[in-house]
Formats: structure tokens, sequence, C-alpha cells
DNA sequence: CTCATTTGACCAAC
DNA sequence: GTTGGTCAAATGAG
């Protein structure tokens, strides 16, 4: 399990990558360029993701700051609409979510359910669900996750 | 007993 | 004031 989380986890980091290098502005192609020119003793960097490199050196933070800085600056939200005949109330996703609240809000009279992911206690990902309608696919990585009847 | 869910309370933003 | 998001005690399932 460890090891599918990790790959998708990569993948998933590569697609980030390839949308914000296609999107970003010029100050963060500069910054790129710049962590890059700074991490001269290493460059397994992008093999390695937040919780497997936690014990491979000593001045792993010195680089690896910044860019986690980056990632929680990009939060991003994505919207995704799921099979009208799936009426489940379970996720399907392959990954744990702990309920930590229900709204009921006034002119949507199905209520929103939040999760968390409880795969990792530090994980930081969120889900939103309206019930019956719409919900999330997307898992692990620093992206805030919601859903909406509204894409 | 343990742990996840429920649900009203709370708080910040507007 | 309202609303959206989160917290946490109470509750239920196993």
């Amino acid at each position: 399990m460890l090891t599918v989380m990790c790959e998708n986890y990569t993948a998933l980091r590569n697609q980030l990558m390839d949308h914000m290098a296609r999107n970003s502005h010029p100050a963060d192609e500069a910054a790129a360029v710049k962590r890059k020119s700074d991490s001269t003793t290493t460059n397994n960097n992008d093999n390695n993701n937040n919780g497997a490199s936690e014990s491979s050196s000593t001045d792993e933070e010195s680089f690896k700051r910044p860019r986690e800085e980056v990632i929680k600056a990009k939060i991003s939200r994505v919207y995704v609409r799921t099979e009208p005949s799936d009426t489940g109330l379970i996720v399907k996703d392959g990954y744990q979510w702990r309920k930590y609240g229900q709204k009921v809000t006034r002119d949507n009279p199905c209520p929103r359910a939040y999760f968390k992911c409880s795969f990792a206690p530090s994980c930081p990902v969120k889900k939103k669900v309206r019930a019956l309608v719409l919900r999330y696919l997307i898992p692990h990585s620093n992206l805030y996750l919601i859903f909406s009847s509204r894409s």
C-alpha cells in the first residue's frame, strides 16, 4: 500500500510540476532556478516524497523547505463530478477519510460533509463532499480538494 | 473498551 | 447580523 501510495504521489506531483511549469510566472521560474542551483550536493530530490526523505541527510531542510512552501502557497481546488447513479456515501478512492463536520446551508438542500485524511496524522489533505452529488477522487498531495456542483 | 461518527457550539470572515 | 469551516463532547458500532 505504501508503494502504491508513493507511486500515486509521484505521478500526481509530476502532473502538478508540469502544470506549474506551464503556468508559472517569471519570478517563480527564477526562484526555481535559484533553488536548483542551491542544491549542488545532490540531485535525487525529485525522487523523494516528503515522508520518505525524512532520514536521508542532515542539511536537507535547507532546500526542502522552500519547495514545500511553494507547494503550500499554491493550494489548489479540484472539482470532480461523479456518476449520478453512484449514490453511495463512501468514497472508494482507496484512502482513509475521517469525517469531522457537516453543515446544511440555507440554499442547498444537500448537507455538506467535511473529511480529513486519516492515512497519516500530519496529512493536510481535506475534502468536502456534497452528499449524492459530487465527491473527490484525488488522493495524497498538498492539494486542498473540494467538491462542488458548479463544475 | 476503543474508535469513528454525529451534531451543536464556536469562531473568523464577510 | 449570516455563513462556512472546525472543534469537541456525546453517541453508537464493533
